[in-house]
DNA sequence: TTGACAAGTGTACAAAATACACATATAATA
DNA sequence: TATTATATGTGTATTTTGTACACTTGTCAA
């Protein structure tokens, strides 16, 4: 292939998705098992190649859908790897996307054409992924760090009943602070940000959690 | 072609950098006026395409120095342009990068092979620019908002020494709001984040306004 | 000399962030 | 049954930050 000349063939766009959920106060990312090689056996980022006829956001939930039944998902483009050999056959562009969901709303598929398994894993516990996917992770990461300040993207995160403490587990792991328990919560119900649903949960055997909702009269706030 | 099929020929990445700075409290973005069909004559974005052996931002840089001359410049992805129709001929990905810089730093070009003119203009008297540079800005100004909030952007987008005036000016002009001068004096002073440099400017004929440096011991924060 | 105009300056009040300690509900154990 | 360990829930005082607000000064032009 002549060098120093305009890239017109020979060149595919992958689209590579990062979905995060909560699970009782832990931060998971979505992963399949790959069945075929290459990586086979290894965890992989959800993703798959750009069709001629769509647009890349499009191609992005297209193939996170075959992958992992999800259907319904906001996703974001946060970063681009695009480093030459990236693939030893053709120039291939990968473009990175982000989305965050409630867990409970979604039916994970069992398995699927690519997948053997489809599971959500704690981010601290990662394990050696497919291709470059540790290095996507990592900046899909600090683009959650912007996310988490959101009240949209709390309330899409989060089940539609959450205790305090796993709220503030979450924010905490993601920007790795710590916060007084008592100037969160205060800071919290300040905003208006959540509602007391007056029902409590046992999940760790302790003292109950008293169960928040999200106040839906609040809009796209910074919740710092 | 047929649909539905993976994305492998026929294909171009697009590059195109929008490019801020200040002149005089004004923001200002750098256009060229086009020589050729289509659009010859008409004001438009710095770009062109990724060549085969190139990495996207070193195309980008590659562009916006054989179009403009401008070599030393940090630019940041902030937007993908995808419709499939954007281009007659081929399936054209338009990726949007965005870089600041003080203008009085560079030497722009008279004029270069593709562009008649090279200039900066005033983001408020934008023209009706080729393809859809119109709407590439109005992305790129979103864009800018969460820019201007840092201490390293501003350091990049202004003179070594200006005035207060002219910082409230730009930053008011981005944000859209209207800040108190003595409290937006106070704050930026607090901040550590301008030193009096104990001398002064009259670029308007009144009373002449002193002139500041940044602080280069401040590194990377949030001005507000 | 006067008027118009943009720049420079300080203080009082309100709001928000921060620091901090003890009581309570539950399960496990002695 | 009593005790212990553990995570949850709660209020106040202090500090820091943000906000509101009006007059004086230097320059040019009339």
């Amino acid at each position: 292939m002549r060098e120093n000349y305009p890239l017109y063939e020979n060149i595919g766009i992958h689209l590579i998705s990062t979905i995060f959920t909560v699970d009782k106060g832990v931060m998971k990312v979505l992963l399949i098992k790959r069945k075929n090689e290459p990586y086979k056996g290894y965890w992989a980022l959800p993703g798959g190649c750009l069709y001629n006829n769509e647009r890349v956001l499009d191609g992005a939930k297209r193939e996170l859908k075959e992958k992992t039944g999800i259907t319904t998902i906001d996703l974001t483009m946060f970063n681009i790897f695009d480093k030459i050999d990236r693939s030893p056959l053709k120039r291939m562009i990968c473009l990175a996307f982000i989305g965050v969901l409630d867990k409970d709303k979604v039916n994970l598929l069992k398995e699927s054409e690519k997948a053997s398994i489809i599971d959500w894993v704690d981010i601290k516990k990662i394990p050696e992924l497919a291709y470059d996917g540790n290095e996507v992770l990592e900046k899909a990461i600090i683009k959650l760090k912007d996310l988490i300040q959101s009240t949209e993207i709390l309330k899409s995160l989060f089940p539609k009943e959450f205790t305090l403490p796993e709220l503030q587990m979450v924010y905490e792991s993601i920007m790795e602070i710590n916060i007084d328990r008592r100037n969160f919560r205060k800071k919290m119900i300040n905003n208006g940000l959540i509602i007391d649903t007056n029902k409590t949960i046992n999940y760790n055997g302790k003292k109950p959690a008293k169960l928040y909702r999200f106040n839906n009269d609040i809009n796209n706030k910074s919740i710092f």
